[in-house]
DNA sequence: ATTAGCACTCGCTGGAATAGAGTGCTAACG
DNA sequence: CGTTAGCACTCTATTCCAGCGAGTGCTAAT
């Protein structure tokens, strides 16, 4: 499982600044509040005294790994310190077959691609008790099955793209108002016989192509069918992203600011950042994540992102995950956005609809 | 304009009475504190006491329509207080030239029924500085121009409608396998000669009334295709709702209170209480108000929804308003809310995406 | 290297005092 | 008789202070 940041991070620690470290880290996911040194020894029976490990606990906030917000108070892991857990102690646990068969149960749709990565973002909220976030493929990679033209008003047609997986997109464009219903009839069977099985970036350049090769067409109706396709691919439609649970955050203690709790929720209303984020977790494989300002991203302050793409026959083709509070159960919300994904993607390869 | 409440509320109430009454409220409104009879005068000159007013407070506090949090604070309006404020008192501001140039500007689709319903409701809440909400036309109601199949893999069809204003729906079905691509094209035909110009509910009973018809029919195809599309218009897909600038609410201060800003985000994650408490707005015909926990909805209490229909050539298809706090500035907000339900309405009687 | 001991810091809690806003009542006024 | 000035009273919000408890860092002893 690779994680973002390149850094490999082999800080020289010692195996027992490690284990408290763990331990600080696993005790403040679990309890929110700063933990001292008396309440690690206690916990994680250490045959240590408080003492060692206040010493230990200054070395670790002298490299960066915790801080504390008081004198008076224990404490807690810096970003740099979730960064190292993540990287170097965290263990993943496995998913329990009842979580499995859950998100099994709460992924599936009745054709409508839009509503199964809708019920997906819940899932992940659900199981999570975060907040699900879930990226739709972009137009441009989805596979081309078929085309249709229908004539609205005069000149106005609306075209209706139907992916490999049953996902359908439309859209309105202005064309010739000669066109007759015969003309697009022929334009459609020419293109779906001319395009199926490329996917709408592929369909871009390979009308580009025609398009140049027969620049003298002799065909007029060639040329106006791939016009038209051409106009219909136009615009790449940005990818839409469905946030789903995101009232969760008001569970937590730590987004108590209102402030803080204001911005986040336009963040996710705006959710330009997190299309960004979103896409730059896409070119990799495997889970992901990004902690905290990390990105600065000032908006999710304090907020984790695990993400992990998904993937249909022809390549990758979207991301989803979970975001939550820095402070975040990891190896369960791993897991979970690790399977979601893989089973998002076995749906989407096959025949995209589950069978039952 | 027809408000909500049966009751006509015509309760004796002297001039002055009223006055006061308004200009509490309006204060109210505008401060969000209580407000008490020194401020009163203060701020509307009449040319009585503190101590005058301070008597009729207390008669209105008797008849209900004012409320003290505490002894010391002054009044502030109760949910029939309200009540009355709308329906005798309220004085509706018209829009300014530029509002409604922003209305417009911020409402046009790309001939996609779905982005220019959320784009309208963005623009609600951007105007109000409330949460806008839209309500899309229940599937029922649209108007079919056409139907068109796209065969998956054997056996699963893609149903895809038309509507007369542009909108597509799409919906998987299973049928038989032993359909080709030519039978299909004629059931394409027939359907699509038929049933254009029906709504999805005319089509309904058309279709049952057709299979009764020629029970023994002679003709398979026929048959297969009023089963083909009885199949996929089978289930009336609930009204898909559109929330916009929910953050909003975390501007307001009576919503400090975390709890109760849980359970409203909550409400809004879920849809359903909105969905049935719009459904029953589209009923009738202008603004219509709900106030509070007057329709015993304990989960949105405190709030407001300011909303009005709007309508397609064939009659009332969905619902738009505005969702903010009982204190909201109302001569504001249902103009806005009026307005824009008249653009979407000419919007989507005329060929629904907006001439350019 | 580890640990016990200890002084110190700092936030949190709770109570008392205070200030301020607003009311309700009473008695006076035109 | 309606209106108003005056006043005592109530209640909240704020501030201040003391005490508590948790936790630290340092030092000296083991």
């Amino acid at each position: 499982m690779a994680f973002f940041d390149g850094t490999p991070m082999t800080e020289e620690l010692t195996e027992r600044s490690r284990h408290i470290l763990e331990a600080i880290i696993d005790d403040y996911i679990e309890s929110g509040d700063p933990v001292g040194s008396r309440t690690v020894v206690r916990r994680h029976n250490l045959s240590l005294s408080p003492a060692t490990i206040r010493n230990v606990m200054a070395d670790l906030e002298e490299l960066g790994f915790l801080a504390s917000p008081h004198t008076s108070a224990g404490r807690i892991p810096t970003e740099k310190g979730y960064r190292y857990y993540l990287d170097c102690l965290l263990q993943i646990r496995d998913l329990t077959r009842n979580e499995k068969r859950r998100i099994d149960a709460q992924c599936h749709s009745d054709g409508d691609l839009e509503h199964l990565l809708q019920e997906t973002g819940k899932a992940l909220s659900t199981l999570s008790n975060y907040a699900g976030i879930v990226m739709a493929p972009r137009f441009n990679t989805t596979v081309f099955r078929q085309i249709e033209f229908v004539r609205l008003s005069s000149g106005r047609i609306l075209v209706i793209f139907v992916s490999q997986s049953g996902q359908v997109q439309n859209k309105l464009i202005e064309s010739d108002p000669s066109l007759t219903q015969s003309d697009l009839e022929q334009i459609t069977n020419y293109l779906n016989q001319t395009l199926s099985g490329l996917s709408i970036g592929e369909m871009r350049q390979r009308i580009a192509h025609e398009m140049q090769q027969e620049k003298a067409l002799y065909d007029t109706l060639t040329r106006r069918a791939l016009e038209l396709s051409g106009a219909a691919l136009e615009d790449d439609s940005a990818g839409k992203v469905f946030i789903e649970g995101a009232s969760s955050f008001l569970d937590q203690p730590e987004f108590s600011d209102v402030e803080h709790m204001k911005r986040l929720f336009r963040a996710f209303e705006q959710k330009s950042t997190l299309i960004e984020l979103l896409d730059r977790s896409q070119q990799a494989a495997g889970v992901q994540i990004f902690i905290g300002s990390q990105n600065n991203l000032s908006q999710i302050e304090g907020c984790s992102l695990v993400t992990a793409s998904y993937r249909n026959q022809h390549g990758t083709i979207g991301t989803l995950g979970v975001i939550g509070p820095n402070r975040m159960p990891y190896s369960k919300v791993i897991p979970i956005v690790d399977y979601t994904a893989r089973m998002i993607s076995r749906l989407l390869e096959t025949g995209h609809s589950k069978e039952t």
